[in-house]
Formats: structure tokens, sequence, C-alpha cells
DNA sequence: CAGGATTTGTGCGTATGTATA
DNA sequence: ATATACATACGCACAAATCCT
């Protein structure tokens, strides 16, 4: 009664890590926050993603805590089984292998589609963007350093002349993200640098060959990684894989 | 058996047009009914989806409606703009064109990864997919023909040991399906059959190389019928496309 | 550019279906 | 088999934004 005589603006205002001002929807806003908790492992992967407790935590609806969920489990982080709940995806080994053979397709396909288009301006960013990786990296900041890498990667397909290239790439980084999130712990060994540094140096060539065989080779990196990571128990993060997982 | 009468009497008072035997939910099956529509041309591109229209007119709830329509927009077949309503998306040339070109790039992937472990379940099931093709275009029948193809060109991807790979082949023909769907009204020319038979022979025999450039042709031609058939407008639909569109 | 009509976005109560301990 | 917790579904009310006149 007395309750109902607040009205829903006043509310809106006054909750807690929502900036009003935001012309983005409530839907968005929760998928973005329950993004951030899959990836960074806050959530882990099997747990099941309770409406009420969301709505109640969040000071959501459950409403829009259904839809930000529903739009996580199209983005493929979330999986749901009907009227039994829906839970964080747990990646395997072969999973990821698939997400990285994959990935390799895609991105000589997008490498190849762009190398008769590059120019000074496709040299300068992709610069750009590995020095910021670098910064990163020298700097100790383990999510700076994630963020700056899928930055640094995402550059070609932004380049890239193609908008469902990019969207398929959207979705495949994120379930990379994921597993690489399940695998928290290992540390970035000292040639993960070196190994950007020379994927960078093959874009900025000028034998779209080489640059195919880097991005198989900076791959290949990454599956190893994973077969390391996955097969021990992830806790353990003792051996540190070369880092080039992204 | 008391709780089963109860339950079936329940499923007896159901809505009308729904098969209450499944287990699917409402947001499945509004979805399934919404994307029919939407691929058969049914809805034009461009067009709003109202809810509360739909929700009259399919006599389910609003939120259903919701849950359904962000089914589709997360499957690329319809877009949102916030506040403003959520609309048939419009395939340009270009679009299809991307989305060809990055069918070509996956294709080529799939059939390098499946190509070492081809048997001779895999020859008679693609070749029985073709077969039930042939017989579709013998019939006359137009929505059987779409159906026949997509089955037949969905079998190396099912075939392919990459779900990753699968997955993202499902949001790609959806969206390939749309841009059919704009161009209908074309007749399938006669090479229409002799290329999807160039395309078995190519799958089925031993030379790798050859079936990668097969692909490339038979993509080639699908996008040759774009152009064609998205610059004229689809009301004339007099000139005949070879017919390899999917 | 004002303002009303229309539609989407959000919240909430409630009833029912389903899975699971 | 029962009970409980939860997801799903429906309906309404209202807020917020867009669109249109």
């Amino acid at each position: 009664m007395t309750a109902s005589r607040k009205t829903r603006a006043a509310r809106a205002r006054e909750l807690p890590g929502f900036k009003t001002s935001l012309p983005k929807t409530r839907r968005a806003q929760v998928a973005e926050i329950l993004r951030k908790h899959v990836l960074s492992g806050k959530i882990e992967p099997g747990t099941q993603l309770i409406e009420s407790r969301l709505s109640r935590s969040l000071g959501v609806s459950r409403s829009s805590i259904r839809e930000a969920i529903w739009e996580l489990v199209d983005q493929g982080l979330l999986v749901n089984r009907p009227y039994a709940g829906t839970f964080v995806v747990s990646l395997d080994e072969k999973a990821m292998c698939d997400l990285f053979a994959l990935r390799g397709a895609l991105e000589r396909f997008c490498f190849t589609e762009l190398w008769p288009r590059r120019n000074e301006t496709f040299g300068a960013e992709f610069t750009n963007r590995h020095e910021a990786l670098v910064a990163a990296v020298e700097a100790g900041d383990e999510d700076k350093t994630l963020a700056a890498e899928l930055h640094f990667h995402s550059f070609p397909y932004q380049y890239a002349d193609n908008q469902a290239l990019r969207e398929v790439w959207e979705q495949l980084y994120n379930r990379i993200q994921l597993g690489i999130a399940m695998t928290r712990g290992f540390t970035r060994g000292s040639e993960f640098v070196e190994n950007n540094r020379r994927y960078l140096d093959a874009a900025l060539g000028d034998d779209l060959e080489a640059m195919l065989r880097e991005i198989d080779r900076h791959l290949q990196i990454g599956v190893d990684d994973v077969r390391d990571l996955m097969g021990a128990d992830p806790r353990t993060g003792a051996q540190t894989g070369a880092g080039a997982a992204l």
C-alpha cells in the first residue's frame, strides 16, 4: 500500500549501479552485467541463473532479467533446458578446439578479403592496438590485457568489409573468452608479446600466404594452451602457456 | 492416475492450433510460426511486427510474443530499434554478397575438415538428399524444393565434427533464405539440377582441391543470381537465374 | 515545436507446468 | 508419490520513447 505510493520513476532513479541517463534498455544493461560476471568467472560454468534471485539482487523485475538471460543464451554463453533452468555453459577441450578451428577459417577469409585494401590507416591502427596490448601486459593488469588482446585481434574483422563476418566474430570471441575464463589462473608466458608481434608483422607485410600461415601458427599455440590447461585441474595453474589464447 | 486425468483436461483446454503433445514452450511455437511467415515472405521485409496485434491474432500473451520476436532478432531475421519497434530485415545486394562470401569460407573449411573422414555412409546419405531434391524439382513444388535444397546443402555441416560450425551455419542459412524470400517469383533454370549434380559429384570424388573450386563456382552462381534479381524489381521475376542460390 | 496517439519497455501479481530432491 | 522450488505463461498497469499531425 504505502510502498506502492512510491513512484516507479523514483525507484528507477534510486537503483544502484545503473546510470539513469543512459538510453540503453534494462535488458541491455542487465545483459552486460551478467555477461561480465560470466566472462570473468564470477559465475562459474554449470551454475544455474535463477531469475527470482537475480531480480532481487539486481533490483530489476523478472521480465528484464528473463530477457537479458535469453540474450546470453542466444549468444551461446548460457544454455536453457525448458522448465528446468538456464545454466552457464561448460566448454570442454573438444568444444574449444572446434572454436579455434572455426576461428582459423574465419580469420584466413578475413585477411584474404582485406589484403588488397590495406592502407596506411590499417597499419597505423593495428600497430596502435598492439602497443596498447604491450602496455597492458607490462602493467601486469590481467583484465586490461584480456581487453587489449581482444581489441587487437578484433581489428581485422572491423576493417573487413563484411558485416556478416563481423557478427559471427562477435559471437565467436564471446565463447572463446568464456573458455579462457574457465582456465583462469595461468600466467601468460614471455612468448605472449612476441607471438602477437609476429602476427602484427605478418599482417603489415606483403606476403598473404605468410600471413595465412601465421594465423594457423598463432591459433595452434592457442589450441596447445587449451590442451595443457583443460587436461590439468584449472586450479593448478602452475604450468604457463605461451599465452596466445585469444 | 487422477493427476494424469487433470493434466489431460488442462491440455484439452489449451488454445487451438498448438500441438499439446509437444513439450515445446510457447516461445518456441510462436517463434516457429513467425519464422515461417518471414521466410515465406508473408511478412514482407521492412514490416514492423506489432506485439499487441500479434498477441491478439495468435491468441498468445504479449510476453510470449516478445520472447519469440527477440529470438528472431538474435537470429538475424528481425532488427530492433529500442522504443521504436522490431522490423523484418531488408537485405540489399551487398549484404547478400557478404553472406555468400562468408558461406564460401565456411564451406571450404567444412569440406577440408570432413574430407579425410568420408565413408560409404557419407556418399549414400548425400546422394539420397540430392535425389530428394531432384524429385522435388520435378514435382514442381517450390516450397518442397527450397526445403530439399536446404536439406541437401546442410549435410556436409551435419557431417562435419564441429558443433560451432554447425551453429554458425544455422544462423547463416536462415538469413540466406530470407534473401531468397525477397526474390521470390523467379523460376529455377534447367541448370539448377545440373549445378547441384556437379556439386555432389565433386563431393564424392577424390580431389579436395576440385571440391573447393566447385564450392567457389557454385556460390558464384548464387551471387550472380542475386545480382540479377536484386537489381531488377522483384515483382518482375521474368528473368530466370541459374538457380543455385542456396 | 507542441502535444497526442501509438508502441515499446518495465514491473508485478498470479496461476500453471515441469523438474527434481 | 509428495512436496518444493523454479520456470513458464498470462494479464494488467504504467512509464518512456518514438512517431505523427
